[in-house]
Parts: structure tokens; sequence; C-alpha cells
DNA sequence: AATATAATAATTGTATACAGTCGACCGTAT
DNA sequence: ATACGGTCGACTGTATACAATTATTATATT
């Protein structure tokens, strides 16, 4: 999955963001953790150059803090937070389904939907169902063909990823996940787009609900 | 007005990408221009490292858009584009609006509202008004107490900003978003927040409107 | 022993240097 | 005249060097 969409120059500080990513998705850093630059240059036999630049970029995508004179910090969430980007997650995916109305192009996001629900179901860890999970949901906002909406979703989604992986770690929560991917294919194969509306509404509901009592 | 809210170093990137934006707003600076890391680098007397840092900022906030071993540009936007961001900054808007509840928020934002209309009234340029007009908005999301909606806001509305300058400039128009403006205050402080919502979003609908006469 | 203070190390911010790539310009061949 | 190819220049990407600030440790003083 390309989770850094927009203006990425080179190969070097994208592979050092997406390490960085990586490491955060896994929890080896965590909320709080410096990210000192000379680390990550000596661990990629790199100058700090695009240390620095893989840094700035995740500062942006809300996954780094950086403090001026101190240094960067891993951004933690707040439940309230979290709340927050699945809201705006879920208005952009409604706003997303809006603009999907060409029915063949309906009948290429079914099917695309139905690989990657496959995807799903052979995960082996959290963070590969974390990673499937999120392109199930790209899908979607794929299909919108808006750019700003495709930039902003990703944009929204990033620091949800390390949220998701907690969550999909729960007793059975990939099963009833799946489950519930399921039924959004099932009803926007059979009713089209507004009925997605409110299972999308719905399904959101449901991950903040459960989110709100594992973190309290 | 403050809008580079998040993860900002130096005094140096800072001063360069607020100039950059101030060039990008008043025109200077057109959409497909290239920006040229050194000439920004002599015209503040400084090296390439902020500027760099500058640019690579406004590449997140939607303004410049870098590709690889080319060069940074300005952004351009289509009508679509502009359609698309303004829904989503509408939906941040409702969003922020469902997240002020007590009433005393709501007066202390009544009583700022009211001073920013001042603000408005007294403008001297499209430039000026643009930044009032934004300030208006962002009340609104700045009351919501979101962190997450404040970040995403500043994200959506820096693209924006030229347009409106564009849009301002158009005869009258002013006078007209003025007294829509005072509409918005009036209903808000009679009828509360449900009915701001409808009010929203029908003075982004007439926006997206009047953006779209214009420009086609 | 605890705290204040000074010296030292670590780290960020900025500047400079170098290398590789892209594009424009110019000449030559067809 | 136009198309192809090569050279040169400009600019980005990366590395290194220096400066300034913050954190740490050691030392001194009460």
């Amino acid at each position: 999955m390309e989770y850094f969409s927009q203006s990425f120059d080179n190969a070097l500080s994208r592979t050092i963001a997406e390490k960085l990513l990586e490491n955060i998705l896994s929890g080896e850093l965590r909320p709080g953790d410096k990210v000192v630059e000379s680390v990550y240059a000596d661990q990629f036999n790199t100058s700090r150059s695009p240390v620095r630049e893989a840094i700035y970029l995740l500062s942006t995508e809300g996954l780094i803090e950086r403090v001026p004179r101190k240094g960067a910090f891993i951004k933690g969430y707040t439940i309230d937070d979290v709340r927050d980007l699945l809201d705006i997650r879920n208005h952009l995916e409604m706003l997303a389904a809006d603009r999907i109305q060409e029915p063949h192009k309906q009948k290429t996001l079914l099917e695309e939907m139905k690989l990657v629900l496959k995807k799903m179901e052979s995960c082996k860890s959290q963070i590969d169902y974390t990673h499937a999970n999120y392109e199930f949901h790209f899908i979607l906002v794929k299909f919108s063909g808006s750019p700003v909406l495709i930039e902003m979703y990703s944009k929204i989604a990033l620091p949800l990823l390390r949220i998701q992986v907690i969550h999909f770690s729960r007793e059975r929560m990939i099963e009833k996940s799946i489950d519930e991917h399921k039924a959004i294919y099932e009803l926007l194969k059979n009713n089209g787009l507004d009925e997605l509306k409110t299972i999308l509404r719905k399904h959101t509901e449901d991950v903040i609900h459960s989110v709100r009592k594992q973190l309290l």
C-alpha cells in the first residue's frame, strides 16, 4: 500500500519514512519516543539530510511531532482525537461515495473490493490486516476520482493505523471486522451507494465504540 | 493569522514559507511556476536548507508540488478540486459545530465572531478580506477544541485562499460576503447550532456556485 | 547528602561542498 | 528545414562541516 501519495522525491527519504512508519505500527516506536536524526542516518548509512526529510514528512502526516530545538517525537492521540479522526474519515468516505455514480465504475469497484476481501481473509498478522483494511476503505476513495479526497483521506488515515493495529489485536476482532466488511460489500452490491452511506456510518460508530471501550 | 499550526521549527523556514504563501496569494507566484531553492536562499541571505524545508512544508499543505529531480512548482486546482475542498471544509465546519455544546462557549464564540465581522468590514484589500474571512470560519473550528479538526481545517483551507482572493475580487463580492456572514452571525445568535449547520451548507453551496460561474 | 553551578557531550539548525540528473542550446547530418 | 546527438549549464539530492542550543554529567559548596 502506498501511504505517501504526494510530493515524494527520492528513494532515500521515502525508504526511511516507510521504515519509521513500520516501526510505529509495530509498536517499536511509541508515543513520546524521541526520533534522533543521526540514529537513523547511521542505520541507513546515509547523511542526516534524507532522515530530516523523512521526519519532516511524517510530521506533516501527523505521526511525528517536531519541537523546535528539542527534536522529533512520536505523536500520541487521545481517545477524543481518535473519535475525531474516525468521524472525519467517515465523512470523507461518504463524500467519496457521492462522487461514484457511473454504474460501470461501481462494477469495477465491487470487483476490486472482492479481491481485497479475499486478501483480508488470508492475513497472517494484525499489521497485515490493518494494511488490507486500509486498502479496502481506500478503494472507495480511489474510485471517487478526486485527488483532493484521496490526498485528505491518506492524511487522516495514517494516524489511525497504529490505533487499528491495537484494535485488531483484540480477541476475534479481525473475524468480526471481516464479517462487517463482507456485509458492506454485499449490501453495496445489492442496494447501491445510498445504502452504503448509512452502513459506513454505522461501521464507523461501531469502531469508535469499540476503540473507546478498549482504550478506557 | 497563523496558517502553519503544526510542527514548525525555526524562524527561518517559517519566514520563508510565509513569504512564499504571500507571493502565492498575491498572484506573484502562479500555478505552474517553478520555485527554485537558490533563488529564495539568495533573497533571504540564507542557505538552501531552510528554503528546502519551507518548500517541503508548503508541499504538504497542498500549495506546492514537488516533482522528483525536477523541482517544486506552484500547485493549481481545477474547479472540481475546489468543489471538493469546499465540500470537505463544510463537513469539517459542521463537525466542529457538533462539538460546541456548552452555552458559555457559544457566547464567547459569538463575541469573537462579532469582532472579526467588524474587522471584515474595515478590510482594505481582497487579500486582507480573505484573511479575515478565514479567521471568521476558523473561529468555529477553534471553539470545537479539537486539535484534529483544527489541524485538518488548516490543511484544507490553505489551498482555498488563493481561489478566494480571486473570488473576492469580483464586483461587490466582498459586500455580498459580509452580508452573508452577518446573517450567519445573527442566525447563530438566535437559533443556535442546528440552524447554523444548514446555513453553512447553503453558504458553501453559494460559494461553489459562484466560483464555478467565475472560473468557467 | 542535597543542591547549585560549571564543564562537557549530544543534538538540532544552518551553511557549504560535491555529485548526479535534467534540460536547453548548439552544431551536424540527412 | 528538420531531426538527431552532444556539450554545457542549472538545479536538485546527498554528504559533510560548523554553529548554537539543550541535555547531561561532574564538581563544588553549604
